[in-house]
DNA sequence: AAGGTGACCGGCC
DNA sequence: TGGCCGGCCACCT
């Protein structure tokens, strides 16, 4: 039933829960703090499986270069912005404006 | 069991 | 950060 890699999906929501109100922060970023620098996509494979959860902002969780990349598996095509917006980001074109600026480095402690 | 896929990243021009 | 290519790793059929 519990199979350790199960425990993966679990640690990149236990690190997009800490990501603070009016914060975004790279799937990267959460990999590297997996410990998993070159499994990123998977990070964002499990947004996606995560995505029935409410206690993962994925909102918050962008590229590298600051794109809004998974907006387009948000309910809405500009609903991942609009969260953005609501939380004092700047986002324009899907684009996050001061990215470095609202970027928030993952604890590397789990 | 093997192949394909993906909400990525880094390097190079 | 503008664009393209290769690599990487876990998940799915």
């Amino acid at each position: 039933m519990t199979k350790p890699n199960d425990n993966f999906f679990e640690r990149v929501y236990s690190i997009v829960r800490q990501i603070p109100y009016g914060k975004v922060t790279s799937y990267g970023a959460i990999a590297k703090a997996l410990g998993t620098a070159r499994s990123a996509r998977m990070v964002g494979w499990a947004m996606n499986v995560s995505h029935h959860l409410e206690d993962v902002p994925a909102h918050r969780v962008v590229n590298r270069k600051g794109l809004l990349t998974g907006k387009l598996h948000f309910d809405g095509t500009n609903l991942m912005q609009q969260l953005l917006e609501n939380e004092g980001i700047q986002v324009r074109d899907s684009q996050i404006i001061d990215f470095d600026t609202h970027f928030w480095e993952p604890d590397i402690q789990q």
